[in-house]
DNA sequence: TTATATACAAACAGGAATGTATGTAAATGA
DNA sequence: TCATTTACATACATTCCTGTTTGTATATAA
């Protein structure tokens, strides 16, 4: 059994991808072998070099199916819609819950963010996706700016600081959470009350009315 | 010229921890050879293994010598002082612009965070230090509200907040700081705010008089 | 002064991982 | 139907890293 179909040739592909982010999450990007990923995969070496040119390409193939979707989302989320009166804070704390529900739900989500912040060195050919999320990370500080913006309008806001330092402070505190979501792979500190946490960042920033 | 003094052999050991900063920095823990190291540290892995069991020794060994100063000098700074009637915001806030401070000033500290941040894939014996880094935010949390509750009876905060939900969320936007301040290399975009970013997060919940 | 332990260097042995080259049966297109 | 890709499996060559062992000149202690 040698030539598969196009359709069977995907299949493979994707398992090979799964396989990979399995190997990756267990072993650490670094000491992951193609061997390894392929042997998980059932397939040989020969399969994984014919998909992929190598272990970064492998990487790259991870971080896409979960990132692609996931900055989507948070555009969708934290995006003004033109004829709603909703409460921007009320956006962006949705959009904050929002991935922390979707981490929640989704374990290759999950999965992919564990590599991507403790399973992975980011040298030489890694270090090209720092800059991708620093980048990210930027246009997601412009969308809560916005979103602060439009709440001082609305006179929501309880604190006199600027949209800018508000959407920093939130997107400082939310990268934080996120890494202490993960890191705390037993739930015990961090994970049960991260919805809590996002709930009290945006209560501190709330004109009581 | 072989054996050397007790002196000198100090000195050779403290040159293979320098050397191996530099090297996992450059090239990542686990792509670190310990020939890479010896190299950098003009000596042969010979004197490497005599000094040291294995890579991971030495990386314990980089780690505790900017981590348990750190760790003091957070105790220092947040430890209520008796006598004193300082403002407990003020104090957290130095707490944090010291860290900062630190950092930039001290280049062997800020190697070491970039390694354990961005350089190092937590797997295997290193997951232990992960649980350490855990443990250690658990203890900088409980300052924190300690400092927070003695704030709040001191009619010092503007919000209802509880002190522990602002510790987690002082900590968890210093958390995101620091990785922020770390990966952004260049300085083009967190560094240079850094302490202005943290005087924001503090004035948010400092009562205006 | 001498025996011993120290602080390394140098040599050795072994496994492992990577990339490539080659083989091949079946799907696909003309 | 037949030539050509395709989708892999297998085999090969090479490089690299690790841990250990052995050698040795010299501090150091007795």
């Amino acid at each position: 059994m040698v030539r598969k179909t196009k359709e069977d040739a995907e299949l493979t592909r994707q398992r090979i991808v799964n396989a990979a982010r399995a190997v990756f999450l267990k072993r650490g990007v670094s000491k992951s072998t193609l061997e390894h990923i392929a042997t998980e995969a059932n397939v040989t070496r020969g399969a994984v070099y014919w998909h992929f040119e190598n272990k970064t390409d492998i990487f790259h193939a991870i971080r896409e199916q979960v990132f692609l979707p996931l900055i989507d989302s948070i555009d969708d989320t934290l995006t003004p819609v033109a004829n709603s009166n909703d409460n921007p804070l009320n956006q962006i704390e949705a959009s904050l819950c929002n991935t922390i529900n979707d981490l929640s739900s989704n374990l290759e989500m999950r999965e992919t963010y564990e590599i991507i912040m403790i399973k992975c060195e980011y040298v030489d050919e890694f270090a090209s996706v720092l800059h991708q999320m620093l980048h990210n990370c930027s246009c997601i500080v412009e969308k809560l700016e916005a979103a602060y913006e439009r709440a001082k309008a609305q006179g929501l806001l309880a604190t006199p600081l600027s949209p800018r330092a508000l959407a920093l402070d939130t997107h400082l505190f939310f990268g934080g959470l996120l890494h202490m979501w993960i890191k705390d792979a037993d739930g015990s500190r961090f994970r049960y009350q991260a919805i809590d946490l996002i709930k009290s960042h945006m209560n501190l920033r709330r004109k009581q009315n």
